[in-house]
DNA sequence: GTCTATATAATGATAGAC
DNA sequence: GTCTATCATTATATAGAC
């Protein structure tokens, strides 16, 4: 990370930019811009195209996904425990990675085929993870029982949508709004 | 609506193309295309340019959501019960205009000056009422005293992201969804 | 009001000098 | 590896015939 080779230089600068303007606003130029280059000609020794820049930055994003799903505490909790951690980890990542969650969420459909499929499978097995462990909680009875489908899609949207307002240095740190939001997503589903 | 002047079927058109593909990625070609023209030229006896109808759309969007906000019941309720009836119009107007729904949410950052900060503000007055409403359950001791500033922007972007996933035709009705949703969200809010 | 043709600008990508 | 120059394509928008 202290040395980032070129090709990594150009990803950062290109996840930025994408967030800030859109895939399709942003040139090839725009980039090079980022990088005190010249020209967007100098680019192409490094990469193949725009789209490739595009597939990695949302590949890199669900790999971050994953990883922090595995790496969340899961032994010894209740079912209701384990999404409470599965939910803090998924919002850490997106605060701690606001530009790729930009392009995971909003910029990947200018990808075209086969990478576009190929990243919403790994999206969708992904997200049924959190499918999982909500029908757990209903099955043990620390949720209510209710439309687990509806359930599971309301908490990613509500997550997910914090990629909107989170500002780095605004007034509460990104581990405070993980725990609100997440106390206040699981007090909704909660069995009263 | 049964006579649409042509600029109207135009809206139509390009609001539909806005949200599938995005504005950047819609040509005037497309547009015309889908009214059966045979080149972009034919448009603009119509009107002024692609940005002309981003902002039309934008601010027609924004006036429904204020329409609906403004008809909501408030007489003889309680804070809490006027946030609720606010929420269920706030999701209707999504779930009836998905399209609109989709510039007033994501495309509108397309726009220029001074297009772009007048809906902004726009905006932002509508959501400062969503602000007042949860403040007011807080005040009343209905909701749980809470950051209100935090507790606001959950609301309205959970509710705002079923743009992303709801269905027309879908298992879930409409008025199904945004009760569920409104309740889950307000269990996740009130004092316990 | 719609058509065809076109002016003008910007884009992604390539070629070749250094 | 970066530069300059350039190609091919596509875009918004305009002009003028009908």
């Amino acid at each position: 990370m202290n040395h980032p080779t070129r090709k990594e230089q150009i990803l950062a600068v290109a996840e930025t930019l994408f967030r800030e303007k859109g895939y399709l606003a942003t040139s090839m130029r725009d980039i090079a811009d980022g990088l005190n280059m010249k020209g967007g000609g100098s680019l192409y020794a490094h990469i193949k195209g725009k789209e490739e820049l595009l597939a990695h930055i949302a590949n890199t994003a669900a790999d971050a996904f994953f990883a922090a799903h595995e790496s969340a505490p899961q032994q010894g909790l209740s079912a209701l425990e384990k999404l409470y951690e599965a939910m803090i980890a998924h919002m850490l990542v997106i605060t701690a990675h606001l530009s790729a969650a930009a392009v995971y969420f909003d910029e990947w459909r200018h990808l075209g085929e086969p990478s576009r499929s190929a990243f919403l499978e790994r999206r969708d097995a992904y997200e049924s993870k959190f499918r999982i462990l909500i029908k757990n909680g209903i099955t043990t009875g620390e949720l209510a029982p209710a439309d687990d489908r509806l359930a599971t899609l309301h908490v990613l949207s509500a997550m997910n949508a914090i990629r909107h307002w989170y500002k780095p240095n605004g007034r509460l740190s990104a581990d405070q709004i993980a725990e609100v939001i997440a106390g206040m997503l699981l007090d909704g589903l909660k069995r009263r």
